[in-house]
DNA sequence: TTTTTTTGTAACAATTTTAGTTACAAATTC
DNA sequence: GAATTTGTAACTAAAATTGTTACAAAAAAA
Protein backbone atom coordinates (compact mmCIF):
# COMPACT_ATOMS: atom_id res chain seq x y z
CA UNK A 1 0.00 0.00 0.00
CA UNK A 2 2.89 2.55 -1.04
CA UNK A 3 -0.23 5.81 -1.82
CA UNK A 4 -1.71 6.51 1.46
CA UNK A 5 -5.58 6.51 1.97
CA UNK A 6 -6.07 10.59 1.58
CA UNK A 7 -6.41 9.80 -1.64
CA UNK A 8 -9.47 6.86 -1.68
CA UNK A 9 -10.74 9.54 1.57
CA UNK A 10 -10.78 12.18 -0.79
CA UNK A 11 -12.54 10.58 -2.94
CA UNK A 12 -14.85 9.16 -0.51
CA UNK A 13 -15.83 12.81 0.33
CA UNK A 14 -16.55 14.08 -2.95
CA UNK A 15 -18.33 11.16 -3.45
CA UNK A 16 -20.59 12.43 -0.44
CA UNK A 17 -20.71 15.41 -1.25
CA UNK A 18 -22.56 15.01 -4.23
CA UNK A 19 -25.05 12.00 -3.13
CA UNK A 20 -26.22 13.85 0.56
CA UNK A 21 -26.28 16.91 -1.90
CA UNK A 22 -29.44 17.99 -0.19
CA UNK A 23 -28.17 17.62 3.40
CA UNK A 24 -25.70 18.65 5.84
CA UNK A 25 -22.25 17.92 5.47
CA UNK A 26 -20.21 19.00 8.15
CA UNK A 27 -17.17 17.14 8.53
CA UNK A 28 -18.55 15.46 11.76
CA UNK A 29 -21.16 13.81 9.27
CA UNK A 30 -18.44 12.88 6.95
CA UNK A 31 -15.96 11.63 9.52
CA UNK A 32 -18.85 9.01 10.40
CA UNK A 33 -19.14 8.09 6.92
CA UNK A 34 -15.57 7.73 6.58
CA UNK A 35 -15.12 6.13 10.20
CA UNK A 36 -12.33 8.56 10.99
CA UNK A 37 -11.65 11.63 13.27
CA UNK A 38 -13.39 14.77 11.58
CA UNK A 39 -10.29 16.73 11.97
CA UNK A 40 -8.82 14.45 9.65
CA UNK A 41 -11.69 15.05 7.13
CA UNK A 42 -11.09 18.86 7.52
CA UNK A 43 -7.60 18.20 6.66
CA UNK A 44 -8.67 16.61 3.64
CA UNK A 45 -11.14 18.92 2.62
CA UNK A 46 -8.99 21.80 3.22
CA UNK A 47 -6.37 20.13 0.47
CA UNK A 48 -8.81 19.80 -1.85
CA UNK A 49 -10.22 23.46 -1.50
CA UNK A 50 -7.05 24.77 -2.09
CA UNK A 51 -7.00 22.32 -5.45
CA UNK A 52 -10.23 24.70 -6.24
CA UNK A 53 -12.09 21.18 -5.91
CA UNK A 54 -14.42 22.22 -3.41
CA UNK A 55 -15.91 25.40 -2.09
CA UNK A 56 -16.06 26.06 2.00
CA UNK A 57 -16.41 29.07 4.32
CA UNK A 58 -15.18 29.40 7.99
CA UNK A 59 -17.92 28.32 10.30
CA UNK A 60 -20.32 27.17 7.93
CA UNK A 61 -21.87 24.23 7.82
CA UNK A 62 -20.83 22.11 5.13
CA UNK A 63 -18.52 22.21 1.21
CA UNK A 64 -20.00 21.43 -2.00
CA UNK A 65 -18.61 20.83 -5.29
CA UNK A 66 -16.54 23.65 -6.97
CA UNK A 67 -17.69 21.71 -10.58
CA UNK A 68 -19.72 19.39 -12.04
CA UNK A 69 -19.31 15.46 -11.18
CA UNK A 70 -18.21 14.99 -14.83
CA UNK A 71 -15.64 17.57 -14.61
CA UNK A 72 -13.68 16.33 -11.69
CA UNK A 73 -11.03 13.41 -12.70
CA UNK A 74 -9.45 11.17 -9.86
CA UNK A 75 -5.97 12.98 -11.25
CA UNK A 76 -7.23 15.97 -9.86
CA UNK A 77 -8.03 14.52 -6.40
CA UNK A 78 -5.13 12.60 -6.57
CA UNK A 79 -2.75 15.44 -6.71
CA UNK A 80 -5.03 17.71 -4.46
CA UNK A 81 -4.19 15.42 -1.58
CA UNK A 82 -0.34 15.24 -2.10
CA UNK A 83 1.53 17.18 0.75
CA UNK A 84 4.14 18.30 -2.17
CA UNK A 85 3.07 18.51 -5.62
CA UNK A 86 6.35 17.26 -7.12
CA UNK A 87 7.26 14.65 -5.58
CA UNK A 88 7.56 11.35 -7.37
CA UNK A 89 5.78 7.79 -7.51
CA UNK A 90 9.43 6.10 -6.82
CA UNK A 91 11.86 6.91 -4.10
CA UNK A 92 15.21 6.66 -5.78
CA UNK A 93 18.31 6.28 -3.22
CA UNK A 94 19.83 9.99 -2.14
CA UNK A 95 23.37 9.49 -2.24
CA UNK A 96 25.10 6.52 -4.41
CA UNK A 97 28.52 6.82 -5.14
CA UNK A 98 29.43 9.09 -7.57
CA UNK A 99 33.18 7.21 -7.91
CA UNK A 100 31.12 4.21 -9.47
CA UNK A 101 29.68 4.30 -13.26
CA UNK A 102 26.40 2.48 -11.70
CA UNK A 103 26.53 5.13 -8.87
CA UNK A 104 26.94 8.28 -10.35
CA UNK A 105 24.38 7.39 -13.33
CA UNK A 106 21.87 5.22 -11.64
CA UNK A 107 19.51 8.11 -10.81
CA UNK A 108 19.33 9.29 -14.10
CA UNK A 109 18.95 6.49 -15.78
CA UNK A 110 16.14 5.54 -13.75
CA UNK A 111 14.25 8.87 -14.16
CA UNK A 112 13.15 8.34 -17.68
CA UNK A 113 11.27 5.10 -17.05
CA UNK A 114 10.03 6.02 -13.45
CA UNK A 115 8.25 9.27 -15.11
CA UNK A 116 7.12 6.81 -17.89
CA UNK A 117 5.25 4.67 -15.62
CA UNK A 118 4.04 7.33 -13.33
CA UNK A 119 2.56 9.44 -15.96
CA UNK A 120 0.92 6.13 -17.24
CA UNK A 121 -0.65 5.43 -13.83
CA UNK A 122 -1.78 9.46 -13.42
CA UNK A 123 -3.15 8.52 -16.83
CA UNK A 124 -5.73 6.38 -15.87
CA UNK A 125 -6.64 8.37 -13.15
CA UNK A 126 -7.10 11.03 -15.53
CA UNK A 127 -9.84 9.07 -17.71
CA UNK A 128 -12.05 8.62 -14.48
CA UNK A 129 -14.39 11.07 -13.12
CA UNK A 130 -16.43 11.60 -10.22
CA UNK A 131 -19.21 10.85 -12.04
CA UNK A 132 -18.20 7.14 -13.14
CA UNK A 133 -17.18 6.34 -9.47
CA UNK A 134 -20.94 7.76 -8.18
CA UNK A 135 -22.54 5.71 -10.76
CA UNK A 136 -20.75 2.44 -9.61
CA UNK A 137 -21.92 3.21 -5.62
CA UNK A 138 -25.02 3.73 -6.65
CA UNK A 139 -25.13 0.46 -9.01
CA UNK A 140 -23.74 -1.49 -6.32
CA UNK A 141 -26.27 0.08 -3.58
CA UNK A 142 -29.26 -1.54 -5.91
CA UNK B 1 7.54 9.32 -2.54
CA UNK B 2 5.20 6.78 -2.15
CA UNK B 3 7.21 3.55 -3.37
CA UNK B 4 9.97 2.73 -1.35
CA UNK B 5 14.11 2.74 -2.61
CA UNK B 6 14.47 -1.06 -2.43
CA UNK B 7 12.99 -1.03 -6.17
CA UNK B 8 15.63 1.52 -7.16
CA UNK B 9 18.37 -0.34 -5.38
CA UNK B 10 17.14 -3.52 -6.28
CA UNK B 11 17.54 -1.94 -10.25
CA UNK B 12 21.26 -0.89 -9.19
CA UNK B 13 22.21 -4.36 -7.74
CA UNK B 14 21.67 -5.78 -10.97
CA UNK B 15 23.03 -2.87 -13.20
CA UNK B 16 26.16 -3.19 -11.49
CA UNK B 17 26.32 -7.20 -11.32
CA UNK B 18 26.37 -7.17 -15.21
CA UNK B 19 28.65 -3.87 -15.14
CA UNK B 20 30.93 -5.60 -12.90
CA UNK B 21 30.83 -8.88 -14.08
CA UNK B 22 34.27 -9.43 -13.72
CA UNK B 23 34.77 -8.60 -10.50
CA UNK B 24 33.83 -9.73 -7.06
CA UNK B 25 30.43 -8.16 -6.11
CA UNK B 26 30.59 -9.14 -2.49
CA UNK B 27 27.47 -7.37 -0.64
CA UNK B 28 30.42 -4.75 1.10
CA UNK B 29 31.46 -4.06 -2.66
CA UNK B 30 27.78 -3.39 -3.77
CA UNK B 31 26.90 -1.27 -0.45
CA UNK B 32 30.22 1.22 -1.32
CA UNK B 33 28.44 1.83 -4.53
CA UNK B 34 24.54 2.01 -3.30
CA UNK B 35 25.96 4.13 -0.35
CA UNK B 36 24.39 2.14 2.31
CA UNK B 37 25.21 -0.81 4.87
CA UNK B 38 25.89 -4.47 3.22
CA UNK B 39 22.95 -5.98 4.93
CA UNK B 40 20.50 -3.62 3.25
CA UNK B 41 22.01 -4.91 0.08
CA UNK B 42 22.18 -8.35 1.06
CA UNK B 43 18.53 -7.92 2.64
CA UNK B 44 17.60 -7.31 -1.10
CA UNK B 45 20.15 -9.66 -2.84
CA UNK B 46 17.72 -12.06 -1.20
CA UNK B 47 14.75 -10.56 -2.26
CA UNK B 48 15.65 -10.89 -5.88
CA UNK B 49 17.16 -14.65 -5.28
CA UNK B 50 14.17 -15.95 -4.09
CA UNK B 51 12.48 -13.78 -7.15
CA UNK B 52 14.77 -15.86 -9.33
CA UNK B 53 16.48 -13.18 -10.74
CA UNK B 54 19.91 -13.98 -9.06
CA UNK B 55 22.04 -16.87 -7.74
CA UNK B 56 24.02 -16.44 -4.46
CA UNK B 57 25.35 -19.24 -2.55
CA UNK B 58 25.84 -19.08 1.04
CA UNK B 59 30.10 -17.70 1.90
CA UNK B 60 30.44 -17.64 -1.97
CA UNK B 61 30.89 -13.84 -2.43
CA UNK B 62 29.29 -12.12 -5.08
CA UNK B 63 26.29 -12.96 -7.15
CA UNK B 64 25.24 -13.54 -10.73
CA UNK B 65 22.40 -12.75 -13.12
CA UNK B 66 20.28 -15.68 -13.78
CA UNK B 67 18.68 -14.11 -16.68
CA UNK B 68 20.24 -12.18 -19.56
CA UNK B 69 20.09 -8.92 -18.97
CA UNK B 70 17.58 -8.54 -22.07
CA UNK B 71 15.33 -10.86 -19.81
CA UNK B 72 14.73 -9.25 -16.66
CA UNK B 73 12.03 -6.14 -17.14
CA UNK B 74 11.78 -3.45 -13.88
CA UNK B 75 8.67 -5.00 -13.28
CA UNK B 76 10.57 -8.51 -12.39
CA UNK B 77 12.74 -6.57 -10.43
CA UNK B 78 9.26 -4.14 -9.02
CA UNK B 79 7.62 -7.33 -7.53
CA UNK B 80 10.96 -9.01 -6.53
CA UNK B 81 11.01 -6.27 -4.06
CA UNK B 82 7.73 -5.98 -2.19
CA UNK B 83 7.04 -7.58 1.35
CA UNK B 84 3.42 -8.70 0.22
CA UNK B 85 3.65 -9.11 -3.16
CA UNK B 86 -0.53 -8.89 -3.04
CA UNK B 87 -0.61 -5.53 -1.51
CA UNK B 88 -2.03 -3.12 -3.74
CA UNK B 89 -0.63 0.62 -5.07
CA UNK B 90 -3.22 2.68 -3.46
CA UNK B 91 -4.56 2.49 -0.01
CA UNK B 92 -8.42 2.54 1.21
CA UNK B 93 -9.16 3.09 4.43
CA UNK B 94 -10.77 0.09 5.96
CA UNK B 95 -13.78 0.48 7.80
CA UNK B 96 -16.00 3.43 5.61
CA UNK B 97 -20.16 2.92 7.35
CA UNK B 98 -21.28 0.65 6.23
CA UNK B 99 -24.97 1.98 6.98
CA UNK B 100 -23.83 4.72 4.94
CA UNK B 101 -24.44 3.91 0.82
CA UNK B 102 -21.23 5.70 0.18
CA UNK B 103 -19.38 4.32 2.88
CA UNK B 104 -20.65 0.64 2.04
CA UNK B 105 -19.83 0.72 -1.56
CA UNK B 106 -16.78 2.63 -1.99
CA UNK B 107 -14.30 0.26 -1.65
CA UNK B 108 -16.00 -1.50 -4.72
CA UNK B 109 -15.92 1.33 -6.89
CA UNK B 110 -12.61 2.47 -6.75
CA UNK B 111 -11.26 -1.33 -7.06
CA UNK B 112 -11.65 -1.57 -10.63
CA UNK B 113 -10.18 2.13 -11.35
CA UNK B 114 -7.14 1.40 -8.76
CA UNK B 115 -6.27 -1.59 -10.52
CA UNK B 116 -6.79 -0.38 -13.79
CA UNK B 117 -3.83 2.54 -12.55
CA UNK B 118 -1.73 0.17 -10.78
CA UNK B 119 -1.99 -2.10 -14.16
CA UNK B 120 -1.27 0.89 -16.15
CA UNK B 121 1.96 1.69 -14.43
CA UNK B 122 3.26 -1.78 -13.90
CA UNK B 123 2.65 -2.32 -18.03
CA UNK B 124 5.01 0.70 -18.31
CA UNK B 125 7.68 -1.44 -16.32
CA UNK B 126 7.20 -4.17 -18.24
CA UNK B 127 8.01 -2.65 -21.27
CA UNK B 128 11.80 -1.76 -19.61
CA UNK B 129 14.62 -4.32 -19.73
CA UNK B 130 17.70 -4.28 -17.13
CA UNK B 131 19.33 -4.00 -20.69
CA UNK B 132 18.00 -0.31 -21.50
CA UNK B 133 18.39 1.23 -17.84
CA UNK B 134 22.32 -0.04 -18.40
CA UNK B 135 22.74 1.21 -21.66
CA UNK B 136 21.40 4.25 -20.13
CA UNK B 137 23.93 3.95 -17.56
CA UNK B 138 27.06 3.80 -19.62
CA UNK B 139 25.58 6.21 -22.50
CA UNK B 140 25.24 9.07 -19.08
CA UNK B 141 29.30 7.89 -18.64
CA UNK B 142 30.12 8.85 -21.71
C1' DT C 1 43.25 -27.72 9.60
C1' DT C 2 42.83 -23.33 11.36
C1' DT C 3 41.73 -18.65 10.23
C1' DT C 4 39.37 -15.44 7.59
C1' DT C 5 35.77 -14.04 4.67
C1' DT C 6 31.15 -14.02 3.20
C1' DT C 7 26.26 -14.97 2.99
C1' DG C 8 21.82 -15.14 5.25
C1' DT C 9 18.93 -13.82 8.78
C1' DA C 10 17.24 -12.32 13.25
C1' DA C 11 16.86 -8.72 16.46
C1' DC C 12 17.00 -4.17 17.46
C1' DA C 13 17.34 1.10 16.83
C1' DA C 14 16.56 5.56 14.54
C1' DT C 15 13.97 8.12 11.53
C1' DT C 16 10.10 9.25 8.90
C1' DT C 17 5.38 8.85 7.60
C1' DT C 18 0.63 8.20 8.53
C1' DA C 19 -3.44 8.61 11.01
C1' DG C 20 -5.76 10.07 15.00
C1' DT C 21 -6.51 13.40 18.89
C1' DT C 22 -6.77 17.64 21.69
C1' DA C 23 -7.14 22.43 21.72
C1' DC C 24 -8.61 26.74 20.29
C1' DA C 25 -9.28 31.05 17.48
C1' DA C 26 -12.40 32.93 13.98
C1' DA C 27 -16.59 32.91 11.61
C1' DT C 28 -21.27 31.85 11.32
C1' DT C 29 -25.73 30.36 12.86
C1' DC C 30 -29.32 29.89 16.16
C1' DG D 1 -25.12 35.85 23.68
C1' DA D 2 -24.68 30.80 23.28
C1' DA D 3 -23.83 27.09 20.40
C1' DT D 4 -21.96 25.24 16.22
C1' DT D 5 -18.60 24.79 12.70
C1' DT D 6 -14.44 25.52 10.04
C1' DG D 7 -9.47 25.86 9.87
C1' DT D 8 -5.21 24.99 11.76
C1' DA D 9 -1.53 24.12 15.08
C1' DA D 10 0.43 21.01 18.26
C1' DC D 11 0.80 16.73 19.97
C1' DT D 12 0.36 11.44 20.27
C1' DA D 13 0.27 6.63 18.61
C1' DA D 14 1.21 3.35 15.39
C1' DA D 15 3.36 1.72 11.33
C1' DA D 16 6.82 1.71 7.75
C1' DT D 17 11.45 2.45 6.25
C1' DT D 18 16.20 2.32 6.62
C1' DG D 19 20.26 1.42 9.08
C1' DT D 20 22.91 -1.33 12.60
C1' DT D 21 24.63 -5.08 15.56
C1' DA D 22 25.17 -9.83 16.14
C1' DC D 23 26.00 -14.35 14.84
C1' DA D 24 25.44 -19.08 12.73
C1' DA D 25 26.59 -21.62 8.53
C1' DA D 26 29.17 -22.14 4.50
C1' DA D 27 33.09 -21.45 1.75
C1' DA D 28 37.67 -19.71 0.71
C1' DA D 29 42.22 -18.70 1.98
C1' DA D 30 46.21 -19.29 4.64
Amino acid sequence: MAINSRFAVGVHILSLLEINKGGRNTSDYIAGSVNTNPVVVRRIMSMLSKAGLVLTSPGVAGATLARPIGEITLHDVYKAVRDDDADPLFAVHDKPNPDCVVGKNIQGALETSFNQAQAAMENELAGVTLDTVIRSILQQES
